[in-house]
DNA sequence: TTGTTCACG
DNA sequence: ACGTACGTGAACAAC
């Protein structure tokens, strides 16, 4: 038998160590992790090197010890545990939990006390013994058997005390170490030892006395001196700082050192862990040894003929993608996992199959997919309809985290500790360099995908329970999914003519305008190009430098806006973008869009945001212009798919301020909406103290931006930047409107101080976003987390509501039996098309269903207009 | 790929 | 003293 090996850790001088040697760092979720970090470096170091048979972690119990009944100062005068220290105690447990190693502590001992105890009783039995720790104390345990590793500056770095290391360092035996402590005191621990005695003294004395007890049987022997006074006048409270400092080698413990058998961690509770923490490198180290040990007996099954012995009630379905376009490109391949079989159906055997659309089809049939939206949207091209979609881990990981990016399922799983699989970029390639890998490959990649998300399951949706965000899951976002695939296939539809005539237009002004700046600049250049224009701007024609980027001097449209009288040239440019613009993204964009059908398919993306709320890509539907008359003619382009239909558009009135009235309940504020009137005039007469009539249109500017403001999670920059004034007097008009919104700046300053606690907002509906800048120490990270932890709540409430009106919504024209179509969703307005008999009933159950979909503290509202285009319906 | 600008809510 | 309003996507230039 190999000799056994016993690994005993100081738990709390490590956690304390790793603590400070470390920068603080945190997870996503804004747990604070280097003590842990360090602590899990150290340990999985000593478990590697030392290889140990039995391990064990000591804890100090309490704050009072048997030692203080001795000397009720002893660790008198300490600081604090810092709170970033003590949470991540809870943590460094856990770990050792995952380790399976044990972890101890004992009333009225320390940590010390059940080392030395266990260090000396395994000697007896003749073990060698490995104690770690960043308090030198413990090496008076040191021995022939004993070794003492002690932490240096970093936090893997030790020294290593043996009985050759304590001599060479002190010229001292280990058990002198006591008697030194004794004579020297120990400042952190409060011991006093002899005043005026420092290290090289007591080192002195104790090569000439050997003990404390031996000097002072021999005090007489030295010469008189000062030192020897104070020795003398010291002597009881040197006795007791030897004692104190004395680790108790007969604690009485509960356990015994066969307890302490060391077998191994537990592989699957340490990913998780890791993953919680976000240790990557931990976890790389991890997936290596993982996926070579369990890819062995896992296979995937190519199906050549598909039919229903393949097909169970509960699966996993995974439709493959060769890109994120699902609305044209290819379907790789089909996946189907139940836990028991793995299927890859090659795309071509599964159009054939009847039973599988059956099976799609079937509403009784659980589907656990990841993006179901996609999968639906791009199976309905080949005449597939999708039901019973029961579980989405892309919807289900976004609610769990929204700072989560990117629908590649592998990433997604591994969040959750299924390692047996690969990300896209591995299979596939990235950019120019993707190509299709073998069918084999392909199969496994495919089958893994299914076969994890079956797996998986359960966990995700455990873990959204636990959080009490389950409903918000399987209750909003699943069911809108599906709806939101519904919309995108739908498409709306863009005239292609109109778009064309518009850019010839467009085109034949561009290029006047053109050859005016290139007149006025006195040479050709690239307008487009905001380094070019500026060195024209600044260099050539000398103009005022009002702001400059990282790169060069800024040529933004607000910077441009205050050059106006420098410069003819100026309004010539700013017509110029504005055109250019509409021309390039808008008329030449949109135009690349459109589909055979004439219509254009946008993709909402729906685990994307941080807020909660949807956006919009390919093309983006969200941005079309509307501010500016020129460019809202863009919109006279998008007309109903059908003669004789209209389109019909409902928006929310300020849903976001109602959003906060009702999350503050600031009495005024409630009441200002609950009067009914227009917003920024009651604020401008509030904060202006004014009557309506004597509003006038700068006042109700201003008191809009301050509402934006708010909103936004207002800043006296941002306000005078916004307003062009200066910070002082935005400074005044925040403290005004918080004078007449008392509950506005109390709901703001309690969002962010519960932000704080718990590291987390939430919203309405209860999504949460983590906000671990809070407690960054650059002033700017943290500002912008607490104006996000002030925006998010009022922006994702406001996201929420609208979903949850579009599953209204959709239920209601169902149960009308409506021909009317939902096709937009902008974010506090959805337009629909629909049949012209239809308006009237819209314009009654429109603003219905939405203003009724959540009860607030103030009443919802809604308007709306219909028209033969979106122009039109304004 | 990164930065700047500008379209929307 | 610090220097940004919150949330997006697309086009373009310049690395």
């Amino acid at each position: 038998m190999t000799k056994e090996k016993l690994l005993l850790l100081d738990g709390n001088s490590l956690a304390y160590r790793a603590f400070f040697a470390l920068p603080l760092l945190t997870n996503d979720q804004g747990v604070h992790t280097n003590a842990t970090y360090g602590f899990t470096m150290m340990l999985d170091r000593m478990l590697n090197e030392v290889k140990p048979t039995k391990v064990l972690v000591a804890f100090d119990a309490g704050k009072t010890t048997f030692r203080h009944e001795t000397f009720k100062e002893y660790k008198g005068g300490r600081q604090k545990t810092p709170p970033e220290l003590s949470e991540q105690f809870t943590y460094i447990r856990a770990l050792i939990d995952a380790y399976h190693i044990k972890r101890y502590e004992l009333p009225n001992y320390e940590a010390d006390d059940i080392i030395g105890t266990l260090a000396r009783e395994a000697t007896t039995q003749g073990m060698d013994v490995i104690v770690v720790s960043g308090d030198k104390d413990l090496t008076q345990l040191v021995n022939d058997y004993v070794t003492v590793n002690i932490t240096r500056k970093g936090i893997t770095e030790v020294d290593v005390y043996t009985p050759a290391f304590v001599e060479e360092k002190y010229g001292l035996t280990p058990k002198q170490i006591i008697d030194m402590k004794g004579l020297m005191g120990d400042s952190s621990d409060n011991i006093p030892g002899v005043p005026g005695v420092g290290e090289k003294t007591a080192i002195k004395l104790l090569k000439e006395f050997t003990t404390v007890e031996n000097l002072y049987e021999n005090i007489d022997t030295m010469k008189p001196s000062k030192m020897k006074e104070k020795l003398i006048a010291n002597e009881t409270q040197a006795y007791m700082s030897k004692q104190l400092a004395t680790i108790h080698l007969e604690a009485p413990l509960t356990i015994a050192l066969d307890d302490l058998t060391y077998q191994g961690a537990d592989e699957e509770a340490l990913v998780q862990f890791y993953q919680e923490m976000n240790f990557k490198t931990l976890l790389d180290k991890m997936e290596v040894e993982e996926v070579s040990t369990v890819d062995e007996d896992f296979t995937v099954e190519t199906v050549t003929d598909l039919t229903k012995q393949h097909l169970k009630a509960h699966m996993a379905l995974h439709v493959e993608l060769a890109n994120e376009h699902y609305h044209t490109c290819d379907i790789l391949g089909i996946g189907l996992a139940n836990g028991e079989k793995i299927y890859y159906i090659p795309f071509d055997v599964a159009r054939q199959s009847d039973d599988f659309k059956e099976w799609l089809a079937s509403e009784t049939v659980n589907k656990y997919v990841s993006d179901s939206k996609a999968a639906l949207a791009s199976l309905s091209r080949f005449g597939f309809t999708v039901k019973g979609v029961d579980f989405d881990l892309l919807l289900a990981a976004y609610i769990d985290n929204p700072a989560r990016n990117g629908e590649d399922v592998a990433p997604l799983v591994k969040d959750y500790g299924y390692m047996n699989i690969e990300s896209n970029e591995a299979v596939y390639g990235k950019g120019a360099k993707w190509k299709l890998p073998t069918e084999e490959a392909l199969a496994l990649h495919i089958g893994r995908k299914a076969h994890s998300i079956y797996t998986i399951k359960n966990k995700v949706e455990e873990a959204l329970k636990n959080k009490e965000q389950f409903t918000l899951y399987k209750d909003l976002e699943l069911p809108l999914a599906l709806i939101l695939g519904r919309m995108e296939v739908q498409g709306i539809c863009v005239e292609r003519k109109t778009l064309e005539a518009m850019g010839e237009q467009l085109q034949t002004k561009l290029a006047i305008i053109e050859e005016e700046i290139y007149t006025l600049a006195g040479e050709k250049f690239n307008i487009n190009s905001p380094k070019q224009l500026g060195v024209i701007l600044f260099d050539k024609l000398d103009l005022t430098v009002i702001k400059k980027t990282k790169t060069g001097y800024s040529t933004a449209a607000d910077v441009l806006e205050k050059l106006k009288d420098e410069h003819e040239i100026i309004v010539h440019i700013l017509q110029y973008r504005q055109l250019r613009k509409l021309q390039s993204t808008y008329i030449e964009g949109l135009l690349k869009e459109i589909h055979e059908d004439q219509k254009v398919h946008t993709r909402f993306q729906q685990a994307l945001t941080a807020t909660g709320r949807l956006s919009s890509t390919d093309p983006n539907l969200q941005n079309i212009p509307i501010r500016l008359e020129e460019g809202r003619k863009i919109r006279q382009a998008f007309v109903p798919s059908q003669p004789d239909w209209v389109l019909f558009a409902a928006d929310y009135s300020q849903i976001e301020l109602r959003v906060l009235a009702h999350m503050s309940n600031d009495k005024n504020l409630v009441e200002a909406f609950k009067e009914g009137m227009d917003i920024h005039t009651r604020t401008a007469m509030d904060v202006f103290h004014v009557a309506a009539e004597e509003v006038d249109s700068n006042m109700r500017r201003a008191a809009k931006a301050v509402n934006f403001g708010i909103v936004y999670g207002i800043s006296d920059y941002g306000l005078s930047q916004n307003l062009d004034i200066t910070r002082k007097e935005a400074d005044t008009f925040i403290k005004k409107y918080f004078e007449v919104f008392p509950g506005v700046k109390t709901y703001m300053e309690e969002s962010v101080a519960i932000a704080k606690k718990q590291g987390y907002v939430t919203t309405l509906l209860n999504r949460r976003r983590y906000l671990p800048d809070l407690n960054s120490s650059n002033f700017n990270v943290r500002s912008f987390a607490e104006r996000t932890a002030m925006n998010t709540p009022i922006q994702g409430s406001a996201a929420d509501i609208i979903k949850k009106a579009m599953i209204d919504m959709n239920a209601r024209l169902e149960q009308e039996q409506l021909q009317a179509r939902l096709l937009l969703q902008v974010h506090d307005e959805l337009i629909f098309e629909a049949p012209k008999e239809e308006i009237a009933i819209l314009e009654k159950i429109v603003p219905e269903v939405m203003e009724r979909t959540i009860a607030l503290h103030v009443p919802l509202k809604v308007d709306y207009s219909s028209g033969l285009t979106w122009y039109d319906a304004k």
